[in-house]
DNA sequence: CAGAAACTGGACGCAGCGTCTCATTTGGTT
DNA sequence: AACCAAATGAGACGCTGCGTCCAGTTTCTG
């Protein structure tokens, strides 16, 4: 079905070139894609999703790890060299195409919103949602804005602020995720077949 | 010098439809800017700067609605027909142009951190860097990954948030500002002639 | 095995790229 | 006022890619 194979410059693909190196006809890819940005998303979809299909978030031991090690795991995805041009690629696109925005949105930020969300609700944090996005934010703004690299030690102290800006109760030491789901393992949200 | 008249659609100038609609040739527009992007920044830059050439952190009341009508006017000129559609084009074209990120950091990011963070130094904020990325980086999420609109009332929840991560001392009554300098006003850091 | 659906290959007119030449302004110098 | 050099306008150049269209295959499916 998706015949994307190791694409290399992902700023600069065209349809004839996709075409091209895939053996494939302009007209089936028309049919299956309106745009590069398209194309760009599925692959980003792809190398996501493939192993896992889901976005997970640590719920083993404290909150504040947990959540050090999730940011560390962001970190690393959008600073590795195999992800990194072709997700900026496809944000690129987002900002002027307004569909594949929407679909952006739905399967790969809010999955990764909502399952840290989850996390820090079971983690008594009041207002997740506004913690979650205390959290991600300003990793993106650094990342999509290039203000600055990620140093060594920042991803604790990061997470260090936003629980104090949104930490209300003790957090208890046994987790309630256990008791919600069968697996007592990691807060997990599928993207698949959305 | 520059001849930048209203463009209307920014995400799809052509250097032959701005040398055009400029009166100019193309060998001229080469001659300045290397690339359609380079034209947008500084059509960005212009416009960003023109009236004050400055960015403008209020510092007259209280430290919290100081910070709460900057992110409204941040959330405002982001929103803004005029502004929205350039500033888009020009953070897409960031993502796949190094030189052009660089001078994005540093005429348009940095002196806004640097105000921000100098408001809050002078507000008894510890750590006032973390605390500015921490002010901006959600807003920028919200806005370039479009995960959601800004309703009426996050911006002053947003910005207790921020101070209760980052927030130490008490911050007097009596600013610091205006003392420090002449002016007992806003807090300014000129971007012109940078 | 026949009809339908999907596919390849390539042609089409068009827009824009980045480079180039050349004739014409324009401005500064004596 | 006359001159020269630099900057400019106009546009041609080969090229790439767009999005659509049209045969002529192949492949699925009943």
């Amino acid at each position: 079905m998706l015949s994307l194979a190791g694409e290399d410059r992902f700023g600069s693909i065209s349809m004839e070139g996709v075409a091209a190196r895939a053996g494939v006809s302009k007209q089936t890819l028309y049919r299956t894609w309106p745009s590069t940005g398209a194309i760009l998303f599925d692959a980003l979809l792809d190398r996501s999703l493939s192993e896992s299909g889901e976005v997970v978030v640590p719920a083993s031991g404290e909150l504040a790890a947990d959540l050090e090690s999730f940011v560390a795991a962001t970190i690393a995805e959008l600073t590795d060299p195999t992800h990194e041009p072709l997700l900026r690629a496809v944000t690129a696109d987002i900002q002027t195409d307004e569909a594949l925005a929407a679909q952006f949105h739905d399967r790969l930020l809010m999955p990764q919103l909502s399952a840290i969300s989850d996390r820090l609700r079971r983690g008594s944090i009041d207002d997740p949602d506004a913690a979650a996005e205390l959290l991600l934010g300003p990793i993106f703004h650094r990342w999509l804005l290039r203000t600055r690299a990620f140093e060594p030690g920042w991803a604790s102290a990061h997470v260090q602020r936003v629980l104090r800006a949104t930490a209300t109760r003790a957090e208890p030491s046994a987790e309630i995720a256990s008791k919600k789901r069968g697996i007592p393992g990691n807060t997990t949200i599928s993207t698949r077949n959305l």
